[in-house]
DNA sequence: ATCGCTGCAAACGGTTTGCAACCTG
DNA sequence: CAGGTTGCAAACCGTTTGCAGCGAT
């Protein structure tokens, strides 16, 4: 999770300039620890900016994530999801309410090395993904 | 990978009908190890039966994943792809050409009994995926 | 004859694009 | 002051929906 000083010193060795938009739309992400879509960021920003426009919502994300601020979150085929947890770690999705958990697994870290050179495959980064019910919605069904 | 007979005897045993269209779209994903999208099963199955509608083929993927014939692979936002291979495996994505490989890792295989309890998540399934570059892309970038 | 399946066309929702006006560095 | 950034609106693309007609049991 960086800090907006370090955004901006970032921004400023990659000559993009550091706008009120972009500063909403990160903190945003920082205090939104759900996972949120670029539809649900431009909402909740649209209440600080009534101008915002969609397009920026998105370009600013891309940029966060060239940047190394968020990570992309791909769960479904519908829409992509923004985490500002930038360090590793691990999701469980759970197949009831879709929501999005933050775990960490050592299993999962050992994978981080996995050679697929047999494959003439050259691995540069690894995404493990946990599927089932959370606790509430197991509550519920039982 | 299942067979035809296979399928007729799902189909039956669920009461639904194994029409023309639905046996050609299978076949369609059992010969293509290419993990389609939609859109291109129906550009290969149009082919042979010109009518066909795209509503067929995500009614009919849909229904093979139901049944177990098919698995659905998310790599991005954008699109659902389709998987014949319903064994356990992983997936091994180039960041180049997007193509999808299938790979066999242990580690990965050791993942399947992870225990979120800690996380009151009960975890029924694990996919794993690695993003790198495959041997064709990493020549070329040399 | 029934019930499910197909084909068609329009709707839908997230994302992208082009461009003129604006504002930051 | 220049060039990157914004806002707007329309385009895009994969997917879904409603419905009439068809076909298998």
């Amino acid at each position: 999770m960086l800090t907006l000083p370090e955004l901006r010193e970032k921004c400023r060795q990659r000559g993009v300039k550091l706008t009120p938009q972009r500063i909403a739309i990160f903190e945003c992400l920082i205090q939104h620890a759900g996972h949120p879509s670029a539809e649900e960021v431009y909402q909740e920003v649209l209440a600080r900016y009534p101008t915002l426009s969609c397009a920026t919502v998105y370009n600013t994300l891309e940029l966060l994530a060239e940047l190394g601020e968020v990570r992309e979150v791909i769960v479904d085929e519908l829409r992509r999801r923004y985490d500002a947890n930038v360090e590793p770690h691990q999701h469980a999705v759970c197949r009831q309410c879709h929501r999005i958990m933050d775990v960490e697994v050592d299993a999962a870290t050992a994978l981080r090395q996995t050679d697929l050179q047999t494959y003439g495959f050259a691995v540069e980064a690894v995404t493990v993904q946990f599927t089932g019910l959370c606790a509430p919605c197991a509550a519920a069904a039982a």
